[in-house]
DNA sequence: TTGACAAAGTGTACAGACAACACTATGTTG
DNA sequence: CAACATAGTGTTGTCTGTACACTTTGTCAA
């Protein structure tokens, strides 16, 4: 992708710049992460987030969407950056400065990601069953899902991982997922439909053999807002 | 400070990567944040951010503390990741990525900070009157307020404003400064009583000519807690 | 000495938010 | 048409947050 054909001087030294991006989804009630399976050293065969170098001409954001996409065919994700890691060997290579994004993808969605480029896979893990992972990437996962966890209480970032409609059962089994724990029905649907944020559509979802739910959609879709 | 004696290349181009702090304090009521006026271009004589390059081998976390003991004198605060900005032409010199830091003083520090090296003039400004700044540098610092604001309503970040003694008056009156409102005295007493993270030293507070106040010192001071 | 001043210190009552709790409704399937 | 599985619905008690005013105690000046 990147063909040398000089290189680069500066009178001080330079770190090397990376974004790395935590993809969140909820698959069969369990949360999980996108992983790639690096196809070259360093770690070759380790899984790991999906990112990589920054452009010297591109944004930091612009960077983690495009590795994303490159790396795994993922696009058009709600993207916010979360930490910098810059510890002074994290990478064996050379010092490498990581600015790390998280992501949130509709429950169960149909696009399978793909794998490509510097990637030899690429799977989606539970978050309760992670491999190892090259670099520190295990700590930047976890600092992201600290955060996704934190954002919950006070925020409506849920919603990124719904699809277009869904119904009230479906909302509160990704809040069950992330929180790890049983929630009650009633306080929960009174709770979400007085925030005012989501409509029903006036259709129903049928699926199963039992009574058919009301589907909502979001109001704002797109936005991801602090409440409270 | 820096010799250059060789160049560094590399078969990509790299960016170069800053830290900057925003120190926080509160002086005579009003919420304050430290400037350095720059010494050398590019920006030259305007107010900025204290903070500066990335040394190879040092951490993120350590640049930032240096570079704020080299520039104003000030070390041993309380520092915290707040934001990587790198747009790509935030700097006229190359490309620059700034991971930058908040920092809290404690109110009223006796301690001056002075004037070094690549600054030459080192002053606090009222949060409210700022001057224009050099880079993005305003918009950091606003995404910096933003972030303690948030702070306040759920973690204990309040007492690094506090010296090593205090009175709940003052305290309250720190509050009252960052929040721009008042506060009613026996609500906000109740509060922070019952969090249970302060105690009395058994002194008490003799200034100006009326009742002393009780004087209380942080349990844990070192510590920003979340609560609730 | 005493009166004016200035901030310290203190309790109650109401309202809104949150948590606990169980049964009926309605579709599918065999 | 009976069994099943999830949808859908209110009330009550507890806790939390907010509004609100007066007394206490030291300093200072007349």
């Amino acid at each position: 992708m990147r063909a040398p054909k000089e290189t680069f001087s500066y009178p001080y030294p330079h770190p090397a710049v990376t974004t790395d991006v935590v993809v969140f989804t909820i698959r069969e009630g369990r949360l999980c992460i996108l992983l790639v399976k690096r196809a070259n050293p360093p770690h070759q065969g380790e899984w790991a987030l999906p990112g990589g170098f920054l452009d010297i001409d591109e944004d930091l954001d612009t960077c983690a969407a495009r590795e994303l996409e490159e790396e795994t065919g993922i696009s058009g994700v709600y993207l916010e950056q979360l930490y910098t890691f810059g510890a002074t060997h994290r990478d064996p290579r050379e010092r490498v400065i990581s600015v790390t994004y998280y992501a949130l993808l509709p429950q169960d969605s149909i696009a399978d990601p793909r794998a490509a480029s510097d990637a030899s896979d690429v799977a989606w893990h539970r978050f309760e069953e992670l491999p190892p992972l090259a670099f520190d990437h295990t700590e930047i996962l976890h600092k992201a899902h600290s955060r996704l966890v934190a954002k919950l209480a006070y925020s409506t970032i849920a919603f990124q991982f719904m699809p277009e409609t869904f119904t009230l059962g479906e909302l509160q089994s990704v809040y069950e997922a992330l929180l790890n724990q049983a929630l009650d029905k009633r306080n929960f649907r009174k709770r979400i439909l007085s925030m005012d944020l989501i409509e029903e559509t006036g259709k129903q979802s049928r699926k199963g053999k039992h009574r058919p739910a009301r589907e909502y959609r979001a109001k704002h879709p797109e936005r991801v807002e602090i409440i409270k």
